[in-house]
DNA sequence: GCCAACGTTGGC
DNA sequence: GCCAACGTTGGC
């Protein structure tokens, strides 16, 4: 089992919108390197931190779980979808999404600033420099070591 | 609002 | 295949 760092603006879709809905796809992804990480590695049960990026404050808000492994993401053969992209065919589809499923929202939410005062988290891509990825892998331990800051 | 970082595009 | 221009991300 791994695990994941999820980024998102809380004014386009917060941990709020998914507590609500209590399971979203995933949709929207147009970098390779994140389209291979869903399309490859994440697997059904794979366990997410969801971070506000663009936020007040910047932080890890909750966890969620990944419960619907790579599918095509359909908004990419939408024509008046955003993320429309014809370069994306339905027989070969450039682009996938997975399934995520609310699991908490933490009453702490552990801030950017509290991640990069924490030795144990100098290694994690959400704070080295120029880290644009919006999903990556962390470590189990770093996973752990955020949880532990939440207080939950 | 600014700007550094970096991925993508397109001309050659 | 190189690389300048451009667009986007995201912290500050």
């Amino acid at each position: 089992m791994k695990y994941w760092l999820f980024k998102s603006e809380p004014n386009s879709y917060s941990i709020d919108d998914l507590k609500k809905d209590k399971k979203t796809h995933w949709d929207g992804i147009r970098n390779y390197q994140a389209r291979n990480f869903i399309r490859d590695e994440m697997k059904k049960g794979d366990l997410v931190l969801f971070y506000h990026s663009n936020a007040e404050p910047n932080a890890v808000v909750g966890v969620c779980e990944i419960v619907k492994e790579a599918y095509p993401d359909h908004t990419a053969f939408d024509p008046d979808s955003k993320y429309y992209d014809p370069k994306s065919k339905k027989d070969n589809p450039a682009w996938m999404m997975i399934d995520l499923k609310y699991k908490k929202k933490f009453k702490n939410p552990v801030e950017l600033s509290t991640i990069k005062d924490n030795p144990k988290l100098k290694d994690m891509r959400l704070v080295q420099r120029g880290n644009r990825l919006s999903v990556f892998p962390i470590e189990k331990k770093e996973f752990n070591e955020i949880l532990k800051m939440s207080g939950e």
